[in-house]
RNA sequence: GGCCUGGUAGUUCAGUUGGUUAGAAUGCCAGCCUGUCACGCUGGAGGUCGACGGUUCGAGCCCGUUCCAGGUCGCCA
């Protein structure tokens, strides 16, 4: 008898056509429904559930080997396909079923502790603990389906453009700057470490400076900061990098990649270009700098409007060098309660908003909580700005900027949200350009660079390097969807005197330069073209693309929120004589 | 590090004002059953109510501490 039956046809496949022929099947056992004198299981494998039959025709001592199935064991059979008389209309495979002739049980199985089925609705902890029965579910295979395909579409694509994929280290010199890294000790250099990469940045600019022309990479980073829903600690990149280019060319592949993408994957045209918002628009308009424009509420300032009013709230915060501003939930007043408004004020504290002030226009009048503090065409004033009408509900933070940006933006997102105005279906691609160069680090009173210190400004700022650096605009681009940052990219700066200038600004002294960047800075010595790059997020590209409310779905063996994986057990302590080795020592409290 | 939500049977959950022996569904086990497909019927097993401490005559429920999971802010050049 053969050891594993060889299988002529995947489970999910079978349709009447079939009817009639003989053939062999590979799965696990979904479910066993036993009648006494018959047995149906339904058999599953990645493609789907076909029903087979044991009854009165085959030996007895099969049928009592079919009595023993359970749920999850793993079995090949022989049979013939028949039509069905009573079809299953929720199947695919529901117009026909296998009567089994043969079986081999390769393997038994324990009760599972989560079900094989896409809506269990199980803990996050047990799914991830038990990774291998969660993947054999239809929706994780299909995840991973899908992520293969826009793998195979990505180097597709930039083969076809001229790319070439080429592998950066993972031990690379740890860099003090920016994120976390992991750390690897070196046991050949005692007390020495390898980072794990944040992102291959340096070695593809270097690939340009080493003639590669266009390199691109599906490539694995590292970052060892906080967890959310769509961040991993490792995770993956589409990096790419071209020479000889301005940010239109870079652009403009991308423009085609992701047309290519919605078009092959999605089955979705998608107009080009897309549109292109500058970064200080996108604020002013959104709130945010990835702003989501399915739907309208944009903010609307008025500091000038209310520069002399008798409200202290908005005064104060005027004051302070901050910001009056709003949105207009157009038509929404009816929609949202005074608990819910309520619950707005409370969901922007986090954001560091003292409170929120609401307006609802109505046919007489205007009521506001404010209200004692504006006579009704001071209301009105306010509410022309907002061009409101009756029925409308306004909502006004005042504060520090950022704070103001970050409620409204919130709240324009998450309401339109609840009030079901996000269609998923709809796939709103746009750019944010022209971001600031430089970024005032608060906690450390000084100059950082807001993408990375290679980013070059545009050409028409530089004289403002040394005069108001905060006003440089940078040759950066992300590319946005749906209010998600899919990826960003610049263009580099390849002038050594400008390169000087740029770390000057950040005061960085020659030695700081030397320690993060110096084999960068030494291999741009020796020529390098102009160049510029993107990298996208390509878990988040998927999770979107598939609608997964989490990235954890569309990654095989995602850590979870402490960085652990629940299956493995990783990270773990390591026996005394391995650290010694490596020349480290625990500090006592650990 | 802060905030929010949750932790009760293998799983998903309910559990009233603090009151007798902690329930349901599903899963599991056994028996019966030839057209089921959420099979059906009968019976059964299954609980450290996350942990520790406190209040009380009495705690799943109240209080404190702590652990775990998820979300989020900070953080993510």
């Amino acid at each position: 008898m053969a050891k594993v039956f060889k299988r002529t046809h995947m489970c999910g496949e079978l349709r009447r056509d079939n009817a009639g022929q003989a053939v062999v099947l590979n799965g696990w056992i979904q479910k066993r429904r036993n009648l006494g004198g018959l047995i149906f299981c339904d058999l599953r494998d990645k493609t789907g559930i076909i029903q087979i039959v044991f009854n009165d025709q085959i030996p007895q001592e099969l049928f009592e080997r079919a009595d023993r199935l359970r749920s999850e064991f793993v079995v090949g059979v022989r049979g013939e396909v028949k039509e069905r008389e009573s079809k299953n209309k929720e199947l695919p495979t529901g117009e026909v079923e296998v009567y089994v002739s043969d079986m081999i049980i390769y393997s038994e199985a324990e009760t599972p502790p989560i079900y094989v089925k896409d809506d269990d609705n199980v803990s996050e902890e047990l799914r991830l603990k038990y990774r291998y029965l969660d993947l054999r579910k239809s929706k994780m295979q299909k995840n991973l389906t899908f992520r293969h395909k826009i793998y195979k579409v990505t180097r597709d694509f930039f083969d076809s453009e001229g790319f070439t994929e080429v592998e950066t280290p993972m031990l690379i010199k740890p860099t003090p700057e920016g994120a976390r890294d992991y750390l690897v000790p070196s046991r050949v250099n005692p007390g020495k470490f390898y980072a794990l990469p944040q992102s291959p940045q340096m070695f593809k600019q270097i690939l340009m400076a080493g003639g590669t022309d266009r390199y691109f990479q599906v490539a694995k980073c590292f970052r060892d900061e906080d967890l959310r829903a769509d961040r991993q600690p490792e995770f993956t990149q589409i990096d790419l990098e071209m020479s000889f280019v301005e940010a239109d060319d870079v652009i403009g592949v991308q423009e085609r990649f992701l047309q290519k993408v919605f078009r092959d994957v999605m089955g979705v045209e998608v107009q080009i270009p897309f549109p292109r918002l500058t970064y200080d628009e996108a604020m002013e308009r959104y709130g945010s700098d990835k702003p989501d424009t399915r739907v309208g509420f944009e903010l609307k300032c008025l500091n000038d409007t209310v520069k002399d009013c008798s409200f202290p709230v908005f005064t104060d915060a005027l004051a302070a060098g901050g910001d009056v501003r709003g949105i207009n939930m157009n038509g929404c007043s009816d929609k949202f309660s005074r608990k819910d408004v309520d619950k707005m004020a409370e969901s922007i504290k986090t954001f560091g908003a003292k409170g929120l002030v609401w307006m609802r226009v109505e046919e007489e009048e205007i009521r506001s909580s404010a209200n004692k503090f504006f006579a009704q065409e001071e209301l009105r004033r306010i509410a022309d700005v907002f061009e409101a009408k009756a029925g409308d509900l306004i909502l006004i933070v005042a504060a520090k900027p950022k704070v103001v940006f970050d409620s409204l933006g919130f709240l324009r997102r998450d309401l339109a949200g609840k009030l079901g105005m996000l269609s998923d279906a709809q796939y709103n691609l746009l750019w944010v350009v022209d971001f600031p160069l430089y970024e005032y680090d608060e906690e450390e009173d000084r100059l950082q660079a807001m993408h990375h210190p290679f980013t070059s400004p545009k050409e028409e700022d530089i004289p403002l390097l040394d005069s108001d650096p905060l006003k440089v605009k940078a040759n950066a681009y992300d590319i946005i969807l749906n209010g998600v940052e899919l990826g960003g990219g610049s263009i580099r700066i390849h002038d050594q005197t400008l390169q000087k200038k740029m770390f000057q600004v950040l005061g960085m002294s020659d030695e700081e330069i030397r320690s993060k960047f110096g084999f960068l800075i030494e291999a741009f010595q020796y020529g390098v073209p102009p160049h510029g790059g993107l990298a996208y997020g390509l878990d988040r590209l998927v999770m979107l693309l598939c609608g997964a409310p989490n990235i954890r779905e569309v990654i095989a063996f995602p850590k979870n929120q402490n960085a652990q994986c629940m299956m493995s057990e990783a990270p773990s302590a390591v026996a005394e004589k391995d650290l010694s080795e490596l020349s480290i020592q625990l500090a006592p409290e650990v």
